[in-house]
DNA sequence: GTGAAAGCGCTAACAG
DNA sequence: CTGTTAGCGCTTTCAC
């Protein structure tokens, strides 16, 4: 058996009795009517025996291969980045570009997994602040966070429809609500709490808050905590509605006030932002703010790509290797560097009703 | 500017005025003490400004990568597999290999998907029956599916776990269930149905089934039909309690059930398999199967590996590359090609009762 | 139909 | 401290 090293194209020849490129005429493809069926058979057997595979890294050396992008989201279990992950997967694909997944929360180890990897582009969901950009001339476009100096962004438009959602519980009468935030330090976050605090402030309603994790358990002690401290006369709470940050707060928020006694939404309104399976799953299903997902990862990736090929055109964009295989798209005019913002949808559902005569 | 070509160090060294070796030391880091601080700048310079990054193809061929592993998911949106693919990934970073994701439903989409990279091993879950084993030679390990010949496969043992459930079930009361089943074809979903079968024959309960796509919607559906076709006397359902293949089926019958003006579970009882956050999000909590995803990926590729160092050690597993960076693992006697079991757990919650006195 | 030879861009001795 | 040199394993003309 061979002696640790892998076995090359010159031992199947050799084993074979034949050329090395006769192995590779027959292991590219290319033996139909250059190479004889006998000589194919005996070579492939040599290679069957020897356990040989061809070396990737040795043939994308020499023909470049397709173009890769790594996609970077926090946290590929919850289905909010799965979704994201996925429309800008199929976009990439659809284009040429193979697609590497990077499951990390901050750039800094984002760019530790683009060295040493053959990436032409980086497309990085929801980091957290901080982290130096990528010392790598990648282009890169961040998704739902602050872009980096000089690269491109997409992100919701969440503050209109934040303030569309208080204006909804304010003229249901609410106006006393409690804010259940995530303490997930990131842009979105902080322009959530920005948007609520203003659109509270603007029509004159009272604001309490906590923070939490971004899992059930945390949101349902946050929100039990809040209720206790809160506790308004008569036994109900001192707020009539509670805004969460993300679906997944909503649901320990349902727990809590299952625990307290209070029902949804005759004595508490809630609601979420999102709108994951979770949403639609519980009782009452839960109004909340529609974020596209899918959509966002799309139009990340589109932008990303569109810059990649106006670089390639230019003639200064990092390697612009052989295999260009294009994709269908209809050139549209995006030049890719700039901030774009998607719009999100307030869905209303039956979490939300006037607040109780006696609150 | 450089015409179309991607620079290389070359380029670099011919504008910096060294030469190429120099470049090559500077940027693997190990210009200290061996190259002047002023000719690193040059370099740095010369590099930023001409784009350059390193060839990654290149540099792999000359001094080998880390290995790499694939897995294969069905769907990546579904927080079971992403769990799978969690667990599986955090063993194999964990030993010192590199993770590719391969969101593919069968085999030979895997497969397409190992051509062209250098995988050294395949970690495949839930794969949809038929297709081809790979006809590289590249070790596989197959979760929660029916293992190819000669490759390794772990899977739950669900059957005498969901004979409990129907145990239960019996024990409370229930006499006539229904069997909510997936329509996809895979090999879990098989031994679902014969396991319940089995249960309900031994337990002389009467059994009827629907089988549906995997998401609410479908499940919310079938389960009305259902509810509609067997309606027994006096306007309740012809049975008592639904066992579902999937928590997300459950939620839909959750639905259905609601539509029909049922109440679980004073009048229907239903069950789900999977354990995902849907299970203890819905009110009245899912009394379900508890299957540990993140353990089958952590298991299978912890088998994988076992395969691939005693494979290395025999001297004849493929491409024993450079660059071991042996995990911490503790040696255990794991050969990695047999079929293991890994046990499933009845967790008993809110969604199952005795059937009403009328029922 | 098959073989010989020239690199792809980079790293790693070894000279200077 | 820096340059020269010899490949890594494969693809691809170009001869035979």
């Amino acid at each position: 058996m061979s002696n640790g090293r892998a076995p090359t194209s010159h031992d199947v020849a050799r084993l074979a009795g034949v050329s090395q490129s006769t192995v590779s005429l027959v292991f590219r493809g290319a033996s139909s009517g250059r190479v004889g069926e006998r000589t194919r058979r005996t070579v492939l057997d040599a290679a069957r025996e020897l356990g040989f595979r061809p070396n990737a890294d040795a043939r994308r050396l020499r023909v470049g291969g397709p173009r890769m992008v790594l996609i970077a989201v926090p946290d590929i279990v919850n289905p909010f980045f799965a979704r994201v992950f996925t429309g800008a997967r199929a976009v990439a694909r659809e284009a040429g570009f193979q697609v590497v997944l990077s499951v990390q929360r901050d750039l800094d180890s984002v760019a530790a997994d683009v060295a040493g990897q053959q990436i032409d582009a980086v497309l990085a969901c929801s980091l957290e602040d901080g982290g130096r950009p990528l010392e790598d001339p990648v282009p890169a476009v961040v998704l739902d966070a602050e872009p980096p100096q000089g690269q491109g962004s997409v992100r919701f438009d969440i503050a209109p429809v934040l303030t569309e959602l208080v204006g909804h519980l304010h003229r249901l009468g609410h106006r006393r609500i409690a804010h259940l935030r995530s303490d997930v330090r990131t842009a979105t976050f902080r322009e959530r709490t920005e948007a609520v605090d203003a659109a509270c402030e603007r029509h004159g309603m009272t604001r309490v808050h906590a923070s939490c994790a971004l899992d059930t358990g945390s949101a349902r002690e946050a929100a039990s905590a809040l209720l206790a401290e809160h506790a308004g006369p008569g036994g109900r709470p001192g707020f009539t509605a509670v805004v969460c940050d993300d679906d997944v707060l909503s649901v320990g928020v349902y727990k809590a006030a299952a625990d307290a006694g209070l029902a949804v939404p005759a004595d508490l309104s809630v609601t979420g932002m999102d709108d994951v399976d979770l949403a639609t799953a519980v009782t009452p299903e839960l109004t909340t703010l529609h974020l596209p997902g899918e959509e966002l990862g799309a139009t990340g990736m589109r932008r990303l790509i569109a810059r990649l090929e106006r670089g390639a055109e230019r003639g200064d964009g990092p390697r612009a290797r052989a295999g260009q295989a294009a994709g269908a798209r209809s050139g549209s005019a995006e030049t890719g560097t700039e901030c774009v913002r998607l719009p999100a949808r307030l869905l209303v559902r039956g979490s939300t009703a006037p607040p109780a005569a006696g609150g």
